[in-house]
DNA sequence: TCTGGGGTCCTAGGACCC
DNA sequence: TCTGGGGTCCTAGGACCC
C-alpha cells in the first residue's frame, strides 16, 4: 500500500563469528573469554567477554594469555566457519529472492516490494534475525534501509544482536550520530579528505549539494554520497562471479638480506599458491611477486605462463628466475608474496590442438601424488628443494619424485 | 596502527594506432 | 615533421574491504 521503500535492502551481518562458531559448537565455552587466533599467533576473532577484559583483534595471543590466565585460545578452523556461513546463507534466502554472499559472515538481501510498511519490514527483518539465532545458535546484528551503505551502518550500529532499520524520512537524523570513518567505503585516505574539508560526520556529507559533488568528488565518493541519501547504487548481486586472483604471501622474521633466505621464502609460497590453485581446479596465466623491504618499499616483478599452469615447478622457474635477475644485495626484506591471475577453470593446463602433451600429463599425475601426500600427512610435508630453508620448522623427509629429483 | 593475509575494483597514464 | 585529436588496450599502484 504505502510501501515507505523505493529500494529495501537488508544487512546480515555475524556477531564475533569465528569465536561465535566455535561457542555455538561447543556450547561448554558459552560465558567464557574465547579467542580465536591465526597464523603468526595473532588473535583474529574474540568473543565478547573476551573483549570486555581488554583483548583485541590483532593482539599477539601469548600477550592476551598473560591478560587474561583463563582465555581459551582456539587455533581457528575455516572450514567450520564455511559451514555456519552456508547456514546462515541458506535461511536469508528463503526469505528474501535476492542474496549476496558478501563474505563469510555477512550477506546483504534485497527485499523491495515483500512488505507494505515499516512494521512489515520490520517484521520480515525480526524473523530473519531470529530463525539465524535459533538455527545456528549465533547472534547476529541487521540492518534495513534504502541501500546497501546504509544498511551496513544500521547493522553496525547496535552490535550485538542489534536490529536497526533506517527508513526514509529517517536517514538524516541517523547519519548525524555516525562518524564518516565508520561509514563503508570510506578509509583513511578519503576521512582524511573530508576532515580537510570540515566534513566530519556523515550527515553532513550526505548534506552536500549535488554540484559540490560533482565538482570535487571522484566517482567512488559519489557512489557513496548518493547510497547515503537513501538512492540505491550499489546492485544486491547473487551472480558468483569466479576468483579473479590467488595470493599467498607472508612476513618472516627478522628482516633480512641474505638473498637465498629470501629466495626460500618466495618458493615457499609459490609452492602454497599453486597448491591452492589446484584444490580449487584453477590454472594461472600470469603471476604478480613482492619483496617487501624492511621499510615497506616493495621490488614488484611479473611473469607469465606460456600456457596457464598450476604446476609448482613449472611457476617456480620462472619465478626464481626472475627472482635472480631482480635480487638487490643489500636491501633489507621482511615479506614475499606471489599473487597468481588470468585465472581459468578447471583443466590443470590449457589443452593446446592435440591435448595436453605427455610432459603436462605426468606432471599433472606428480601434483595428483603431492596433493594426496598433503592431505594424508598435513599441508606442507612435501617441498621443493627452494622452498625447504623457508619450510624448517616441519620435519624434512627427502622424496625422490619423478621429474621433480629430490624433494623435501 | 610501528603496520598480517587474502581479496576486489578503480584510475592515471603510457604505448600504440588511425 | 616544432607535432593535432581521439580511440583502445594495458599496467602499476592506490584505496578499500573482511
Amino acid at each position: 500500500m504505502s510501501d515507505p521503500f523505493l529500494r529495501a535492502i537488508v544487512h546480515v551481518d555475524g556477531d564475533a563469528f569465528f569465536a561465535s562458531c566455535e561457542v555455538a559448537r561447543n556450547p561448554r565455552l558459552h560465558g567464557k573469554p574465547v579467542a580465536v587466533g591465526g597464523a603468526r599467533g595473532i588473535v583474529l576473532a574474540l568473543t565478547y567477554e573476551a573483549k570486555a577484559r581488554g583483548i583485541v583483534r590483532g593482539m599477539p595471543t601469548h600477550v592476551a594469555r598473560q591478560m587474561v590466565p583463563e582465555l581459551v585460545v582456539l587455533p581457528g578452523e575455516y572450514g567450520l566457519y564455511k559451514l555456519f556461513a552456508q547456514r546462515m546463507y541458506r535461511i536469508v534466502e528463503r526469505h528474501a529472492p535476492v542474496v549476496e554472499r558478501y563474505s563469510i559472515d555477512e550477506c546483504f538481501a534485497d527485499v523491495s516490494q515483500c512488505a507494505d510498511d515499516l512494521e512489515g519490514y520490520w517484521q520480515m527483518a525480526s524473523t530473519i534475525q531470529n530463525e539465524l539465532h535459533r538455527d545456528l545458535g549465533i547472534s547476529f546484528s541487521v540492518g534495513l534501509a534504502p541501500s546497501k551503505v546504509l544498511a551496513k551502518v544500521a547493522s553496525k550500529y547496535r552490535k550485538p544482536g542489534g536490529l536497526v532499520l533506517i527508513p526514509p524520512d529517517g536517514i538524516n537524523a541517523f547519519l548525524t550520530g555516525v562518524s564518516v570513518s565508520k561509514v563503508w567505503g570510506i578509509g583513511p585516505q578519503s576521512a582524511a579528505l573530508l576532515r580537510n574539508r570540515g566534513i566530519e560526520r556523515a550527515a553532513q556529507f550526505a548534506a552536500l549539494g549535488v554540484g559540490e559533488i560533482r565538482g570535487s568528488y571522484a566517482r567512488p565518493l559519489r557512489d557513496i554520497w548518493a547510497e547515503l541519501r537513501g538512492i540505491s547504487v550499489f546492485q544486491v548481486s547473487n551472480l558468483h562471479t569466479v576468483q579473479q586472483s590467488l595470493a599467498a604471501t607472508r612476513t618472516f622474521r627478522p628482516p633480512t638480506t641474505d638473498k637465498s633466505t629470501v629466495r626460500a621464502e618466495l618458493a615457499l609460497n609459490v609452492e602454497e599458491a599453486c597448491a591452492r590453485a589446484r584444490q580449487h581446479g584453477l590454472s594461472a596465466g600470469r603471476a604478480h611477486c613482492f619483496l617487501k623491504s624492511q621499510d615497506f618499499q616493495y621490488l614488484r616483478f611479473e611473469v607469465s605462463f606460456g600456457a596457464p599452469t598450476n604446476a609448482t615447478s613449472r611457476i617456480l622457474e620462472v619465478v626464481l628466475g626472475r627472482f635472480d635477475q631482480l635480487f638487490a644485495p643489500g636491501i633489507k626484506y621482511r615479506a614475499t608474496g606471489i599473487t597468481l591471475s588470468d585465472l581459468k577453470d578447471r583443466s590443470f593446463s590449457q589443452a593446446g590442438l592435440f591435448g595436453p602433451d605427455l610432459y603436462e600429463q605426468r606432471l599433472e599425475a606428480v601434483y595428483g601424488v603431492v596433493d594426496a601426500l598433503g592431505r594424508r600427512f598435513g599441508d606442507g610435508i612435501v617441498h621443493c628443494a627452494a622452498a625447504a630453508p623457508a619450510a624448517h620448522q616441519l620435519r624434512p623427509r627427502i622424496f625422490s619424485l619423478p621429474m621433480l629429483g629430490e624433494v623435501y
